[in-house]
DNA sequence: CTGAAAGCGCTTACAG
DNA sequence: CTGAAAGCGCTTACAG
């Protein structure tokens, strides 16, 4: 069982009455060099008839650094936001020869940088970095950023006539979840409406329910909660139930990325469906020092179903 | 800003006064040579006071392939199986020196293709094959397997005296839809019970309902359902919840795979739980030519909640 | 317009 | 026990 010799560049170079450096040139379309087209013809069959295929690893030798992003993806979002995310980067990065690996984040830092060491890639990228950038945001990110999105739940709310909303944050507090409140304080302040206050809801269903209790007790001016995202939407629709709160009479609840299972749940949750593949793009040309002007963002809209 | 010079094989060399071939033999622990153990011991200090890291691309060239293992994840079915098999598999290639590289499977074959040829992994895996092994599984796979974690369903049902059993599958049939179904149907016949029927679900949650009443109708003894996932198991509470059908008492559900909602629907979701980050070891250990035969499997188990 | 040559950093027969 | 040398496949000054 031969396994088929590679083709490298020699096959080629020999396979045309060229020099390896000739076929480099016409193969990289080297800006610097004037191929004549009768060569560079030859060059491109030759290549194409032997099926060859760069080998990225001596490239990689020769660059100086492997066509390798690296995505941390370290606090796990499983949404639409995500999902679309990888793949707009993924697609960009593949267009231009590049190869995304997503690293998720259980592995300790060291090895981690080990790794990084080992690969060499051409970038490394943290998830929702890009997200959170600004955060006093310019007007770009209030269209189609961060803000944006935070804002759309807000206003979706205000629009059904809410003025006193909570945001139902999960226990562990990270980046995230101080800038998603602040924009949504923002957007409450624009809106003339009240602060926007925060409330934790732990997973387990007991002092789920018990947080929300008090909560309410607490703010009995409050009318709507804004959830982080679609779990933590449901925990409060779990909490609410278990109250024996009417959702959405009593209480309304938003959810945040358009997790399947909102759909399902009773009431059908009203959630933010956010599409970030051309932001995943624009991550992309933006690593690798291309323009990204082109790019347009599809912006975040709102899911209506029963629960606000 | 002079970007630190990478510390090479070449300076470790010189830092402790022996040839780049040397230190290579003393920091690979070669088997075919014999180091002074003075000699060895200069060698490793200078490479650890230098910082050094073996440059990975340099010796993929050498090697033929890159420390790469590249994971295809092309169905989703994001729960504790796949994280916990991907942090199984991940962790034991980083103990070995490789990294883990998933891809998720949206991108267009021939991409991939390209991908691959250019970084030149050392291997390709595709998620779910291990776990498909053994269509007539052996007795191992009865135990730890893919019919194992089939069987806890059905076992669950069987003891709670269910005898005719359904199992809700997906509307899109793949391989393994086929697999779960034989070897809940394997396992009904072994406990005496009558043949494992199949329920599609659609996700709309009209449709939904609507396939579940007609099954219902056309299957008036089958007093449980095993779904396929835990996704199934809400499609399947919801159609049951639309049509005023009581679950446990008129149909018990029971999900798979534990994911992180199901504690939080009402009735809360009996379900099975796995933990593969064992066989995401064996994984790696047998890709890597290694052997697995101390790693031992977690089992599955049920968590009982209130749907069956 | 084209080619010979150097070199990226490593591993591993091979020779001593 | 240790070192000089070849070579993995590519790109790119450099010389013609």
């Amino acid at each position: 069982m031969e396994p088929a010799r590679r083709v490298t560049l020699k096959d080629v170079a020999a396979a045309s009455g060229v020099s390896r450096a000739t076929v480099s040139f016409v193969l990289n379309d080297d800006p610097n060099q004037t191929i004549s087209s009768s060569t560079r013809e030859r060059v491109l069959r030759a290549s194409r008839e032997l099926g060859y295929v760069p080998h990225g690893i001596a490239r990689a030798l020769r660059e100086g650094s492997s066509r390798i992003v690296v995505l941390n993806v370290d606090w796990s979002m499983e949404g639409n936001f995500s999902r679309s995310y990888i793949r707009g980067l993924d697609a960009e990065l593949a267009a231009h020869d590049h190869v995304l690996l997503v690293r998720h984040g259980e592995a300790a830092p060291q090895s981690t940088q080990r790794i990084l060491d080992a690969i060499v890639p051409r970038a490394v990228l943290r998830f929702g970095e890009a997200y959170m950038d600004g955060h006093e945001p310019d007007q770009e990110d209030w269209e189609h950023g961060f803000a944006a999105h935070a804002a759309l739940q807000i206003r979706h709310l205000a629009e059904r006539g809410h003025t006193h909303i909570a945001m139902a944050l999960p226990d562990h507090a990270f980046p995230l979840t101080g800038a998603r409140l602040h924009f949504a304080d923002e957007t409450a302040r624009r809106l003339g409406l009240a602060p926007v206050t925060d409330l934790v809801v732990p997973r387990p269903r007991e002092s789920g329910a018990a947080a929300v209790r008090a909560f309410l007790a607490a703010h009995p001016a409050v009318t709507a909660i804004a959830a982080f995202d679609d779990d933590l939407a449901l925990r409060t629709l779990t909490a609410l139930h278990d109250l024996g709160r009417v959702v959405p009479d009593e209480v309304a609840v938003i959810g945040y990325d358009d997790t399947e299972y909102g759909a399902l749940v009773t009431p059908a949750l009203t959630t933010v469906h956010i599409d970030a593949e051309a932001k995943g793009r624009v991550a992309a040309r933006t690593v690798l020092g291309l323009d990204a002007a082109d790019l347009v963002m599809t912006p975040g809209r709102v899911i209506v179903r029963d629960s606000a």
